[in-house]
DNA sequence: TGGCCGATATGCT
DNA sequence: GCATATCGGCCAA
C-alpha cells in the first residue's frame, strides 16, 4: 500500500479531516485506523484564534506538521496542520487499535481494548505522543496509508468547545464503536 | 448512564 | 493572580 504524501495536507482542514477517516496511522510498530477527526480553521474555536501566540504561526504558515498541546493539565492532543493557503489543523480524536495492541494494553492495565485510543488524550497516550513533537513533519514521525476499505463518514458538532458550536466539523466513521462520546447521530 | 471532579498548561488582565 | 480548557476516570443509581 502506497503511503500518503505530504501534498495530502495542502487542502483545507475540513477536507483533510474528512479524508483522514479510515486511513491507517502507524508509528513505532503501533497502528490503527483513524475513526474520528475534527477540523479547525480560522473559526472562533480554533487555536489559530484562541491560542494565537503558540499555535497561530504554526497553523497559519504550515501544513503537514505536528501540533501537540496539553489540555486539562494532563492530556495531550495530537493535531496535524493543514491548508497550504490558510490556517488549519486537524485533531485526531480516536483510532481503532490495530498492530501493537498488546503494547498499548501493557501501558494501561485493565483498560478495555475499545478504550485504548478512544478520545484524543487516550489516543495520544496510545501512540506515545510528546509535546516536543510539535513542529516536526507529520510524515517523518508517522506512516499514513489510505483506507483499506472505503469509510462511511458522518459529521457532528465538535466536542468540548464553547464557540462556533454550530459548525459540524467533526468527522466520524459511521457506526464505529471506537468513536468517542458523545456518539454522533 | 449520568454526573462529579481532579489536576495543571496556557493565555489574559 | 485568574479563568478556562479540542478530558478522562470514578462512582452512584
Amino acid at each position: 500500500m502506497a503511503a500518503i504524501a505530504p501534498a495530502f495536507f495542502a487542502s483545507p482542514a475540513r477536507r483533510v479531516a474528512r479524508a483522514l477517516v479510515g486511513c491507517v496511522i502507524e508509528r513505532d510498530g503501533i497502528s490503527g485506523r483513524i475513526v474520528e477527526t475534527e477540523a479547525y480553521e480560522d473559526d472562533a474555536a480554533s487555536h489559530y484564534v484562541t491560542r494565537a501566540p503558540s499555535a497561530g504561526a504554526l497553523m497559519g504558515a504550515t501544513h503537514g506538521r505536528v501540533y501537540v498541546y496539553a489540555i486539562y493539565g494532563m492530556h495531550l492532543c495530537l493535531n496535524v496542520t493543514a491548508d497550504a493557503a490558510g490556517p488549519g489543523a486537524v485533531l485526531l480524536r480516536a483510532i481503532e487499535p490495530g498492530a501493537g495492541i498488546e503494547r498499548m494494553r501493557a501501558r494501561r492495565s485493565g483498560v478495555d481494548d475499545r478504550d485504548l485510543a478512544r478520545g484524543p488524550g487516550r489516543l495520544a497516550r496510545a501512540l506515545g505522543i510528546t509535546k516536543d513533537m510539535t513542529g516536526a513533519e507529520f510524515l517523518d514521525l508517522f506512516r499514513l496509508s489510505p483506507p483499506p476499505r472505503p469509510a462511511r463518514v458522518v459529521t457532528a458538532p465538535r466536542v468540548g468547545i464553547t464557540r462556533a458550536t454550530a459548525l459540524r466539523w467533526r468527522f466520524c466513521e459511521a457506526g464505529s464503536r471506537f468513536v468517542s462520546d458523545p456518539r454522533p447521530g
